[in-house]
RNA sequence: GACUUCGUAGCUCAGCAGGUAGAGCAUCUCACUUUUAAUGAGGGGGUCCAGGGUUCGAAUCCCUGCGAAGUCACCA
C-alpha cells in the first residue's frame, strides 16, 4: 500500500532498488571501497592516462545511446565521467550498461569508479569509465531546478525551512554552504591554534550547572533526578574559568556552547559558542592588542585578507583597531559630552535625540540606550569601545583613574559588538556588593539579574590574581568571516519549531471501529489517520473519497457499502 | 511576544475580478558511441499546508490553527 503514499519519484527508485537486488547486485554493500583520488585534486593535477578511484554521487546524466556522461560530486567538488557501453561491458552481456546505468542508476545515487583519466573531444578532463559498483541506491529524488548564473547553472533549494531542516540536502546540493562551514571551522582553529601557541590552556567546564551566571540571561532549567535538584544550562562559563585562574593556571580558555532562554532572531539562537579566554597578570589593554592580532589571523586564514567583504561593506581587520571611549564615541555620532551628565540630563539629552526613555532606566541604561541608537550600527569597521559604567558590568574591575566605570571593552563591528572584555574584578568584597545589587534588580523583576555564587566568592577570598577576561560569540564571528546575513547560515542545525507529527492510530484501532484492514491506508490517504479524525468525518465525504482513490489507485478492491461505511463513523 | 509577508508537481514559480489545476527544469518511454543547461519526439505526475465558513461552485474570498521568512521587543 506504499504507493498510496509515495510520490512516483519514490515509487520508482524503490523499483530500481528491486531491479538492482533482481540482477544480484546489492544496493548497500558492506565492502570498503578503495577510494584514492578525489574530483577536484584530478582536475587540479591532470595525469593522462592515469588510473583513478573515486566515489560520490552522481549528480547528472547525459546519454547518448552506446555512450554517456555524469558529474559525479564527491566531498571536494565535481568531475565529470565518461561512460560507453563496450568498455564497461567488454562481453556480449551489455547489461551492466543498458539496464544498470542507463536504468537504474538515477541522479543522487553514490557510486564507486575505476577508470582512468582522459580528455574529451570537448575539452572536459575527465573519468573513463572501466568498472563502477554502486554504493547506495537513494530512495527519494535529490532533482531540483537549475538555476542560471550566467554560464554557470546550479541546482537549487530556496525554502529556507527545508535546508535548515534537512541540512543534509542543502549541503550536497550547494557546495558555497559547505564552503561556509569549512570557513567556520577555520574561524575556530586560527583561535585555538594562536592561545596554543602562546601556552594557554583548553579546559573543560560543567555545562550543567547548580547556579547559572558570568552574564546577564534568563537559563533554561532542567532537573537532576538522583540529586532530585535544578540545574541549569549554563548562559555563560565566565565563572569557572575564572576559579581555574584562581587555581594557578596562567591561562584557560574553552569554546563553549552556550545556552539563553531568550528570542530568536537571524543574530539569536538559544544555543551559541562562544570562547572565552582568561590570562592571569594580565589587564583589559593588553587583551584589546590580543583581540586584535587574533581577530586579524582569523581573517586572513578565512578571506586571505584582512579585508572581508561583509554584505555592502568590505571590513577591514587590519591591525591596530580604533579605540574610543564609550563617552568619546557618543561624543563623536551625536556631538554631545556626556561624561559630566546626571540621570536627568540624560534624560533630557533622550529627549532630543528621539530615544524613548522610561522611570526605571538609571544612568547606566540610559547611556547604554543612546550608544546603541546612536552609535552601535554605525561603527562599520572594528572599533573597540572602552570604558563602561559600573552598573552595567557587575564583573568588571573598576577603572584605575575613572571614577564610575570599568575596564570594560567590547569590540564592535559592522555595527555588532563580536567581543566583551574586562580586567577582572578579583577584589571579592567588592565583587560580593556587586552581585548583591544584582540580587536587588532581580528582586524587583529583573529576569536577567545575576544570582550570587558563594562558592565563586569564596574562590575569590582564596586570591584571584590580576586577570584579563574575554569572551567573543564565534557565530557572530563566524557570520563576518562568512559574510551571512543570518546566524542560521553558520549553525548547522538552527533551532527550529518541531515538524507537524500526525497522530496516527493503530491498524487494530482501525478494524475495531469496523474498518477492513485492506482499506486503512485508503481511509488514511483521504485524510483520517486516526479514529479520532474518522469520527469527525462527514460518512457522505468519506464514502465518496475512499471509493475514488480505489479507483484512482486501480486497487480493486470490493467496496463496502455505504451502510458499513456510515458504522466507521460511529460513536460505539 | 507583536506586526507584515508567504505556504500550489521532486525543485523554482505562475494561476487569485470564484467556474474541473499550469509552465520551466527534474522524472519516465523511444532514438542517438565524446556530451556538458546534450538534442529530437512522446508520456506520467497534485489531499493547491490543515480545519471551518460564505457560495450552486473555493487554490482563489473570510475565520482559526500549523510552519517559515522579515521587522520590532529582549538579548550575544
Amino acid at each position: 500500500m506504499q504507493e498510496l503514499f509515495l510520490s512516483e519519484q519514490e515509487l520508482l527508485r524503490r523499483e530500481e532498488l528491486r531491479q538492482l537486488i533482481s540482477l544480484g547486485i546489492n544496493p548497500y554493500p558492506a565492502e570498503l571501497y578503495d577510494v584514492t583520488d578525489f574530483s577536484t585534486d584530478i582536475l587540479s593535477d591532470f595525469q593522462e592516462g592515469k588510473p583513478v578511484s573515486i566515489a560520490g554521487r552522481v549528480m547528472t546524466k547525459r546519454i547518448m545511446g552506446k555512450a554517456a556522461f555524469s558529474h559525479i560530486q564527491d566531498s571536494k567538488g565535481e568531475v565529470q565521467a565518461y561512460f560507453n557501453r563496450d568498455v564497461i561491458c567488454e562481453g556480449e552481456d551489455k547489461t551492466l550498461y543498458n539496464e544498470v546505468y542507463k536504468r537504474l542508476i538515477s541522479t543522487g545515487d553514490i557510486i564507486g569508479i575505476k577508470g582512468e583519466l582522459f580528455t574529451t573531444q570537448t575539452g572536459e578532463l575527465s573519468v573513463k569509465v572501466k568498472s563502477f559498483t554502486i554504493l547506495n541506491k537513494i530512495l527519494r529524488p535529490i532533482t531540483f531546478a537549475k538555476e542560471s548564473d550566467e554560464k554557470q547553472y546550479t541546482n537549487v533549494l530556496k525554502d529556507t525551512e527545508q535546508r535548515y531542516r534537512m541540512r543534509y540536502l542543502d549541503l550536497i546540493l550547494h557546495p558555497e554552504v559547505r564552503e561556509t562551514f569549512v570557513k567556520r571551522t577555520k574561524v575556530v582553529q586560527t583561535m585555538r591554534d594562536y592561545l596554543n601557541e602562546k601556552g594557554y590552556i583548553e579546559v573543560e567546564t560543567p555545562i550543567l550547572q547548580p547556579l547559572y551566571g558570568g552574564a546577564a540571561a534568563r537559563p533554561f532549567k532542567t532537573h537532576h533526578n538522583t540529586l532530585d535538584m535544578t540545574l541549569y544550562l549554563r548562559i555563560a562559563n565566565e565563572l569557572y574559568l575564572k576559579r581555574l585562574i584562581v587555581g594557578g593556571f596562567d591561562g584557560v580558555y574553552e569554546f563553549s556552547k552556550d545556552f539563553r532562554n531568550e528570542g530568536m532572531s537571524r543574530f539569536h539562537n538559544p544555543e551559541f559558542t562562544q570562547i572565552e579566554l582568561y590570562v592571569a597578570y594580565k589587564d583589559y589593554y593588553w587583551m584589546m592588542d590580543l583581540v586584535e592580532e587574533m581577530i586579524e589571523k582569523v581573517a586572513i586564514a578565512t578571506n586571505g585578507s584582512t579585508e572581508v567583504k561583509v554584505g555592502e561593506h568590505v571590513i577591514n581587520f587590519k591591525r591596530p583597531w580604533k579605540r574610543l571611549t564609550m563617552y568619546e564615541s557618543i561624543q563623536e555620532y551625536t556631538g554631545i559630552d556626556i561624561s559630566e551628565m546626571n540621570e536627568g540630563e540624560l534624560c533630557e539629552v533622550c529627549k532630543t535625540l528621539g530615544i524613548e526613555t522610561d522611570p526605571t532606566m538609571g544612568r547606566a541604561k540610559l547611556i547604554d540606550e543612546i550608544f546603541g541608537e546612536k552609535v552601535e550600527h554605525r561603527l562599520i569597521q572594528p572599533t573597540f569601545i572602552t570604558d563602561y559604567p559600573i552598573e552595567m558590568s557587575p564583573l568588571a574591575k573598576k577603572h584605575r583613574t575613572k571614577p564610575g566605570l570599568v575596564e570594560r571593552f567590547e569590540a564592535i563591528c559592522n555595527g555588532k559588538e563580536i567581543c566583551n572584555a574586562f580586567s577582572e574584578l578579583n577584589d571579592p568584597i567588592d565583587q560580593r556588593e556587586r552581585f548583591e545589587e544584582q540580587m536587588e534588580l532581580g528582586e524587583r523583576g529583573d529576569e536577567e539579574a545575576m544570582v550570587l555564587d558563594e562558592d565563586f566568592l569564596r574562590a575569590l577570598e582564596y586570591g584571584l590574581p590580576p586577570t584579563a577576561g574575554l569572551g567573543i560569540g564565534i557565530d557572530r564571528l563566524s557570520m563576518i568571516m562568512t559574510n551571512s546575513a543570518s546566524i542560521q547560515d553558520v549553525l548547522f542545525f538552527p533551532q527550529m519549531r518541531p515538524e507537524k507529527q500526525i497522530e496516527k492510530s493503530s491498524p487494530e484501532e482501525f478494524m475495531e471501529k469496523g474498518v477492513p484492514e485492506a482499506w486503512i491506508p485508503i481511509v488514511q490517504k483521504a485524510g483520517f489517520w486516526s479514529v479520532e479524525a474518522l469520527l469527525q468525518a462527514n460518512p457522505n465525504k468519506l464514502f465518496q473519497e475512499i471509493m475514488e482513490i480505489n479507483k484512482k489507485y486501480k486497487l480493486g478492491l470490493i467496496a463496502p457499502t455505504k451502510e458499513e461505511v456510515f458504522g466507521w463513523v460511529k460513536e460505539d
